[in-house]
DNA sequence: AAATTTTCTGCAATCGTTTGCAGCAAACGT
DNA sequence: ACGTTTGCTGCAAACGATTGCAGAAAATTT
């Protein structure tokens, strides 16, 4: 009994590590290593009589050695400001689970009100995650260096800086913006006004961008814009009342986000009497749950929040093995959803959208 | 220039670690530890240079080194399994900032419909995070003495598992099912009904069982229960449905959550053509945000976030540093706070509430 | 059967910290 | 002046993996 052929039993007392299975399986620590590694070279019966084993010990390869070692955590940190707008929750749902699936840990970091993304990043980065995401206002060059140096990558996800270089993913705002100005002017409003979100939120701009240009294309000017500070229900509720105090009042409003809208279609009701569509037309942006509900049946663009993070984890994937990024910028287009906040297509009105982009 | 007595210029080309520090600072690496070690001995003015100088260069220790040889991550794992339900956003938010002052780097894994808590917990303990906190379904034993055995420690927020010892922090559900009895009761609804959640939900049971005992203890048999299946909006949408079609009909529900309530709401206005307070009452639980809106004015008892969130930290760092826990379980009294959806207190009745607990 | 190639495994250095122990210098007591 | 205490600091051994290199064993060719 010399020679322990086939692994002696196991020892409970020791802890439970490569070197363990080593000496338990006769093995050595790299044989150990290079069995849990997908492209090492090993013995096939070698490698599958570690695994058993160590799927009966329980063992796993400890991620803080490997990450010390091989200078690669796995690990990417989404960085969320707003979680009181249904769109983050969903969207932070959908990308942890697609990171997940492909390998990585997810560390969150939720900015508190008050706070900018700058004052976290910091501490995002201090765990070493290979990536940043950042759901969130943009950030600071100064802090954009920081992380940078910390061997850090950055993503905007439905954010851009245009002042940067960064990798970014957002939906094409513009083209939603332009949507929903063909949709007003299709249905016949022409006094035609927008609630904005945060000031300078890339999302608020290219939204507005989109709908007051595709509104000047057709003919429609003096389209009024309402500062709303915020995506939120408050935001929207006050919009509404001070862009209905001045005459003349809009007929159709194009809130920059489904979040918005709802508060917006409130005060509509609730301060002015005001009944949606038949008075007033309202317009959202995101398709969050919520616009689907009876309730508010809001018309909305929708933001391809699938493809958005698909979008994110192949290019996370792709810096991640080294390959050259064309380019940085990832802009999906998505759809108009029209629902019941809106008015309907009259008889003998004709879709401007359908003429212009014949299919 | 043997000696270098100050410390020497910046290298660019070495890495940045507690060796190239030591180096630089003519002090050895231990000394450089125990500079960001709070309470170990340094003299001051060592400490404070190699501080400095740390700073200047950008330097942080490597948790990873940090955390294989303490073994302690400082990370909890959050498994979040219902983001649709703005309830758990809140808590997620709060959460997330309170453990980030506190220190703590939380990691989030996200359960698609579909799959259990269960299927994630190895994953999620695999990067050996001190604590688990799952706000889902509870999760099986087996499970369980996996996560013990990988030493990490369980926490249950808003669930509770009766046949386990882990510890869990929730808010008195019992409690909020009786007062919204109470106050169905005493504006004069008889006719009780109750939608429930998951079905094995703890919170779907206790407030269950604390409306309904509240109501035989006034008198009210015979309080129906319709499962509802999940805590979201169709659930309470389709809920309601079932529930008016079979006669008598119900003049009060209480409902799982305030997104069921929601739901539950709308059915009867486009299902029934009823209206809410006049002709049903509908009382939520949660306390979200949206049960606030004007155009909701939900009537619900508030699950006390703040409390419960400050509850799990404490509990998080008692056991941390080793503390002896009396007891497991942490449950938290919320309020009961009455909008509109419920009907107002007629002249001459009066509060059952109140007289139970005069103050 | 010898020479060559192929396949697999082990050695040892490395990643960047923490920490018990030993030791040195300065400060103190007598 | 000499022993003793005090205050800091350095040495070196961990923690648990990965990986280039060398070499043994097995498979193949000559």
């Amino acid at each position: 009994m010399a020679k322990k052929p086939a692994g002696r039993p196991e020892q409970p007392g020791k802890r439970i590590n490569a070197k363990r299975l080593a000496e338990d399986l006769d093995v050595s620590v790299s044989t150990i290593s290079r069995a849990f590694n997908k492209d090492a070279v090993i013995a096939p019966k070698t490698r599958s009589k570690i695994l058993d084993y160590a799927n009966q010990l329980g063992y796993r390869p400890n991620p803080f050695a490997q990450s010390l070692i091989t200078r690669k955590s796995r690990i990417v940190s989404i960085i969320v400001s707003h979680l009181e707008n249904p769109f983050y929750p969903e969207a932070l749902r959908g990308l942890g689970e697609a990171l997940r699936e492909a390998g990585w840990h997810v560390m969150l970091f939720t900015v508190p009100s008050g706070e900018t993304p700058d004052d976290l990043l910091p501490l995002a980065i201090s765990y070493q995650p290979e990536f940043v995401i950042v759901m969130a206002v943009t950030i600071s060059s100064r802090t954009q260096e920081e992380a940078e140096r910390a061997g850090t990558k950055l993503i905007y996800f439905n954010r851009r800086d245009p002042a940067s270089s960064t990798y970014f993913v957002v939906c094409d705002n513009a083209h939603g913006g332009s949507m929903i100005a063909d949709h007003f002017i299709d249905t016949g409003c022409r006094r035609l006004a927008y609630v904005a979100g945060f000031q300078n939120a890339s999302t608020t701009l290219d939204r507005w961008r989109g709908y007051h240009e595709r509104c000047a294309e057709r003919g429609i000017f003096g389209v009024r814009r309402e500062e709303g500070h915020s995506f939120s229900y408050e935001a929207g509720y006050h919009a509404a009342i001070s862009l209905m105090k001045r005459a003349p009042p809009p007929e159709a409003i194009f809130c920059a986000s489904d979040i918005i809208a709802l508060g917006t279609i409130e005060a509509l009701r609730a301060e002015f009497g005001l009944r949606v569509p038949e008075d007033v037309s309202v317009a959202g942006f995101d398709n969050i749950e919520m616009a689907a509900w009876p309730s508010h049946a809001l018309t909305t663009y929708y933001q391809p929040l699938d493809k958005m993070i698909e979008a994110t984890v192949k290019l996370i994937e792709e810096i991640a093995i080294g390959a050259e990024i064309e380019t940085a910028a990832s802009q999906i287009k998505g759809d108009i959803i029209i629902r019941k906040s809106t008015r309907p297509l009259a008889d003998g009105e004709r879709s401007q959208t359908l003429r212009d982009d014949p299919a």
